[in-house]
RNA sequence: GGCGGCAUAGCCAAGAGGUAAGGCAGCGGUCUGCAAAACCGUUAUUCACCGGUUCGAAUCCGGUUGCCGCCUCCA
């Protein structure tokens, strides 16, 4: 038969069916992520099949990793690891900005030359990315060691008549593009120029303009804070630093900007402006934001940043921050407490206690169709969740319900080693979207494990004094120990 | 002045026309030498307020109140 309809009747609604490979491989693409340009869903597809390229507004590396920016990060990382659970290849751009007025301060102030103020900052930030879990690879690119793309990328810009030199500084004419203000919504003609820029410091042809190249100042001229250009010794302003790194790096455009809401204007406006005038070519396609985190109500900024590096030296683990961050929908607001910040460690805790309990599950069983399906199923809530804009909330819910129903399983016996290997290798599964599980280490320690027999051996002489005392000593060391059926267990906290 | 966002239990937080997911804390229980942990059970007649549309509204429309962000260089 070449063409016709099948009618095909299934006893229970189809159910089986339509959870079936046959089915799902028919399954249009579903991924859908609001667009900050459309202010809609929009469902995802690739400008290139198979492929994503990301560009991410990285740090200023003037202080350490911000819960705002770690926010941001690990909204980029969700992105990736589900296109990546997807099969796509990404290619994630994350720009580093060494060469910024609070850097060259907080080198001042620190008696460093900018460099080496600089380096300390990208070390730690690389080791706070991995603390919050988020995948490596990709480019990290300093814009100091850029200059040569950027001066390309200015270059191309004047020629194309979309810049301008004046004094020795190179601004952007806004007049000449006219999407200007589409992505950010803004109406140039109502927004009140000169309440926040001091116009005095500029010489541009319409105070509307910006800079691409700022010319240096005495007391950066002083210090070797330049960069010699055609054009004079300057320096380059972020947007031109964003834009000449998204070209240089990615090509083209990107599938993906993921920034922070409080930079969509005007930074996001400007790179995105200078890319398209550069390129012909939007920057990217889909915007993503990443709303503030609060405390008491207002902006980290306003009230005295924290750094994932303070909360990881306080003892919190990046697992339970990284948690934190993504538990509550990343286009709202998230408030910072200490305490809500425990909750969401005692919540992921679980999902960790969970899995420690499969594994010591023991006993024979058969694999169950049902089971089988149940794990099916929540591979479908979790993923048909995390496709509908990284609901990450919706599901983290799903996820707590199969929890609480293999919990009472092993409470009641019903789970053997096999099936309780099939649900951890799905938890596994999910979790390399998510990120945010700790699948039990077998830690061999022999002094420990000495110990702990000695303990035993007191506690089956009723010597309470004797056992409470050794897993007094262990605490003490950072070892916590928990009596279970089947025996002691430890762990490092 | 312009543009935009948000208000759901003690706290956090999903849900976006079909009758309130989930987490934390609390309470009750199981387990335990004790403790801790863990696990189980339980917790909103109601979604800031007032109107409207609808058979049906937390969800749509209008208004009110409160909070927040952005409006050209701190990145």
């Amino acid at each position: 038969m070449d063409s016709g309809l099948i009618l095909a009747i299934a006893p229970d609604s189809g159910e089986r069916y339509l959870s079936t490979p046959l089915y799902s491989e028919k399954e249009a693409p579903s991924l859908h992520f609001y667009n900050t340009l459309s202010r809609s869903k929009e469902p995802f597809q690739p400008l290139k099949q198979g492929e994503a390229a990301l560009f991410v507004d990285g740090p200023a590396l003037h202080a350490n990793l911000t819960l705002g920016m770690a926010r941001r990060l690990v909204l980029a990382d969700l992105v990736q690891r589900s296109l990546q659970f997807r099969g796509f290849t990404i290619h994630r751009l994350v720009s580093l900005i060494d060469v910024d007025d609070r850097a060259i301060a907080g080198a001042e102030a620190a008696g460093q030359d900018l460099a080496r103020f600089t380096t300390r900052f990208r070390e730690e930030f690389t080791e706070d990315l991995a603390a919050l879990r988020i995948l490596p690879g990709g480019h990290f690119p300093l814009a100091s060691r850029h200059m040569d793309d950027m001066v390309d990328f200015t270059r191309r810009l004047l020629e194309r008549g979309f810049a301008y030199e004046k004094l020795r500084s190179v601004y952007f004419d806004i007049s000449r593009f006219k999407d200007y203000g589409r992505l950010s919504r803004l109406d140039l003609t109502k927004i009140r120029v000169g309440k926040t820029v001091d116009l005095d410091e500029y010489a541009k042809e319409n105070p509307r303009d910006f800079t691409l190249l700022k010319r240096a100042k005495l007391g950066e001229l002083k210090k070797g804070i330049y960069y010699t250009t055609p054009w004079g010794q300057v320096r380059p302003s972020w947007h031109l630093i964003c834009a000449a790194l998204a070209l240089k790096y990615l090509g083209g455009a990107a599938d993906f900007h993921v920034g922070g809401i409080e930079s969509l204007f005007p930074h996001e406006e400007n790179e995105n402006a200078l890319f398209t005038a550069a390129t012909g070519k939007p920057l990217a396609r889909f915007w993503l934001h990443s709303e503030h985190v609060l405390r008491d109500g207002r902006p980290l900024r306003e009230t005295g940043e924290v750094t994932v590096r303070d909360l990881l030296a306080q003892g919190s683990r990046g697992e339970d921050v990284r948690y934190f961050l993504l538990s509550t929908h990343y286009r709202k607001p998230l408030t910072f407490t200490a305490e809500s910040l425990a909750a969401a460690a005692r919540a992921r805790a679980r999902f960790d206690h969970l899995l420690l309990r499969l594994s010591l599950t023991e006993g024979d069983d058969a694999p169950t169709g049902a089971l089988e399906e149940r794990l099916f199923q929540a591979k479908k809530e979790v993923t048909a969740a995390l496709d509908d804009d990284l609901n990450v909330a919706r599901a983290l819910s799903h996820l707590f319900n199969l929890a609480a129903e293999v919990n009472a399983d092993l409470d009641r016996g019903r789970l053997g080693k096999n099936g309780a290997a099939a649900v951890k290798s799905r938890l596994a599964e999910l979790d390399e979207i998510l990120g945010v599980m700790n699948p039990p280490q077998h830690m061999r320690d022999e002094a420990v494990e000495a110990r702990l027999a000695e303990r035993e051996e007191a506690r089956r002489r009723r010597d309470w004094a004797t056992a409470d005392r050794i897993r007094d000593e262990l605490a003490q060391a950072g070892i916590d120990v928990t009596d279970t059926p089947a025996g002691p267990r430890w762990q490092r906290r």
